[in-house]
DNA sequence: ACCCTAACGCGAAATCGCTCGCGTTAGTGT
DNA sequence: ACACTAACGCGAGCGATTTCGCGTTAGGGT
């Protein structure tokens, strides 16, 4: 998302094209944390960096742009937990989701890039692909329970880690309420226990007829 | 959201006026289904509904403002299950609502109403409202479930409903993936599972230690 | 220390989205 | 059938966003 038009022949990240980009993107953060994506102009961007409107134009097109390189900024603001044991882990990881987002900023970073992401197709592919990096990255904490014996063989981790993200996204997105702690609890134990119940399972769900009973069935039409 | 500005003494809406809306909001459907949100402008939905720019702008005020109309106009669109049986009906819900989204006309409406809602902040009263409605409705299929003992009488009914709908949501708005029957009978089982492990029971959700043992822990810190 | 040019600042110009005023059409009540 | 006026069509006009051309500043290589 980086260039808008593609750069001559040579390139310079370093001096004062590093700052001018760190300057820009502190304004953004800034104007995203105050007013939200609504109030978030070009102009505005402009006056409180102290960089010239043409030039953040140039560098960026948009302020979609602008959001999605905020975004890729914080791509390892929440760390994967390794404590040994996967339902801890769960627990961990959807505390540590869920004090990220409680925070103003972070929320109103995911709701403007959501929210470019449907005007804008670049947007849209840059979400798509920080998501989907991160589902990858995340489920190597399924596997290390499924080596550990923990959960059935063939449970999918991206699906798992979906669920744990899923909740605060829906919070956040179309419920519109508060991420609190309450929220991260209650899907830790959520995704255990489905996960137990053999519910990202690959190749098709299990229904279960009682709890703790994981067991393969065939799909039923409606 | 209807009028935007104050209607005068007197209101007309049947005839010609009702006409205009139709079309303009048939041409909103096409222009969405086709090209998404991001090819939605005031002047293509005039030229495809054949009224006037500054009639679409005088009553809708923006493409918010008819995304959001939009939506409302779908608010009966999945219907609810009464089986008898609340897993039943948790798999069926789940179905419907897979079934709705598989289509790209609706996927298309919740992205364009989401994206909405992060510019527009009447938008986002929209939407919260609509999903605060729907969530409140919904609930009625666990309370039926809770007097019939099937769950915990605690379980906080639109918890459930809210862990129902967030896959999908998350499927459309985060990983952008395509939403398929797979992830339905996922959803269905995974919410069945979790919700008689106690996770959606108010006051805290209950760790499990053992699949389908239902009881109430306090709460630990990290 | 020097050159080369990428990146920036600046103001003007073009473009676009949106609003306004006025005349016309067509519901609605009598 | 008639009068009244809400809602629409139309085009001009206004403001805000976006781009362009040119001169200036400051990395990066020799």
């Amino acid at each position: 998302m980086t260039p808008a038009h593609q750069p001559p022949g040579e390139i310079r990240p370093g001096g004062r094209t590093a700052r001018t980009r760190a300057a820009v993107l502190a304004a953004v953060q800034h104007e995203l944390s105050e007013g939200g994506f609504a109030a978030l102009s070009m102009e505005r961007i402009a006056q409180r960096s102290g960089i010239h409107l043409a030039t953040i134009y140039r560098r960026w097109r948009s302020v979609e742009g602008l959001v999605c390189e905020l975004l890729m900024e914080a791509s390892t603001a929440i760390p994967l937990p390794d404590s040994g044991n996967l339902p801890e882990d769960l627990r961990l990881l959807a505390r540590r989701i869920g004090s990220f987002y409680t925070a103003a900023p972070m929320r109103r970073l995911v709701e403007a890039v959501v929210s470019s992401a449907g005007r804008n197709s670049r947007a849209e592919t840059v979400l798509a692909d920080f998501f989907h990096d991160r589902l990858r990255m995340a489920g190597e904490l399924v596997r290390r329970g499924i080596e550990r014996g923990e959960v059935p063989p063939d449970t999918d981790p991206e699906a798992v880690m979906s669920a744990v993200g899923a909740p605060f996204y829906y919070r956040i997105l179309i419920a519109r309420g508060p991420v609190d702690a309450d929220l991260a609890e209650s899907t830790a134990t959520a995704v255990w226990a489905a996960t137990l119940a053999g519910a990202y399972r690959t190749g098709g769900a299990a229904p279960v007829a009682d709890p703790g009973v994981v067991r393969q069935r065939t799909e039923r039409t409606e």
